[in-house]
DNA sequence: GTGATTGCAAAAATTTTGCAAATTC
DNA sequence: GAATTTGCAAAATTTTTGCAATCAC
């Protein structure tokens, strides 16, 4: 399912991810950058574990990535999946993560569809009046399958 | 958008539950019982510390209400949802349809709200149609924060 | 009675944290 | 030089498991 979602192309230069450290006013070390380095090679949801021993033997600690990682996400540049065994896994986001859209994705090849319009602002108005809840976001992934597959 | 809100009363009968149970050869006891109980009484994401603490003073052991979770979610009559704090939370799922519904959840305190309607019926209608995609699905999920974490 | 189930306690596994030393800016 | 970041080890969680006692059928 992680896989379907990935858009096809070159994941986000270094430098850009760098650039977002030094925009949230934190260090670019070397566990981060090699961290990074694993994320952008392998586009896929991976546990720590599994990016520690993508590391260099004996590169940095677990801890170390483990807190990578939680500083990732907050800048954004990092999303979590919970595949339902008790690990979490972080993949790389792409670029366009600021300019909020939603994708359709074929569940047979993948394809990607972007939608362009935010289709839920109205109901996260709406949602926050009932809930009590303030600060809403959402996330929402559609899948399907594509007129081309659909005649094979 | 009037109720959003998952009404909270009971939903599949209890006999039907334990129905369930003696189909998969599985035996009715007081431990089991109880926590279905309880997951008909609350219809939301539950941990199993909730549950725990949800049941008599004592009534049954944490280690007994993960694994009946286990059981129950073998076969079929709860669902798993991860919400991302590292814990696992199960709800009942409805009889008649498949239990597709969303979720709110506060990004504090993890707290749950379940979304009783499906908001985007129409819009998957609409998508399809103009993108030709077929077998439209949809995983959407809410965050914000819960009126208590505002005001702590 | 037989076999599944439970409680308890102990173990595994994942994730977090304190603190001195090392590193980045 | 100042402040952040890291490694290490220890702690805190969450989840699983072994085994004798108990319970459902």
């Amino acid at each position: 399912m992680a896989d379907l979602r990935r858009k096809t192309g070159p994941s986000r230069p270094l430098g850009e991810l760098t650039e977002a450290l030094r925009r949230g006013e934190r260090r670019v070390t070397g566990p981060r950058l090699a961290i990074l380095q694993v994320l952008r090679e392998h586009r896929r949801p991976l546990s720590n574990k599994e990016v520690l021993a993508l590391l260099p033997q004996g590169y940095c600690d677990l801890a170390t990535v483990y807190r990578s990682m939680h500083l990732l996400r907050r800048l954004g540049l990092v999303q979590r999946f919970d595949v339902g065994d008790g690990v979490a896994r972080h993949e790389l986001r792409d670029a366009g993560h600021d300019g909020h859209h939603h994708h359709l994705v074929c569940r047979r090849c993948a394809q990607v569809v972007a939608i362009d319009c935010c289709l839920l602002e109205e109901v996260e108005r709406e949602l926050s009046r009932h809930s009590g809840y303030q600060a809403l976001q959402h996330r929402l992934e559609f899948t399907g399958i594509c007129p081309d597959c659909q005649q094979r």
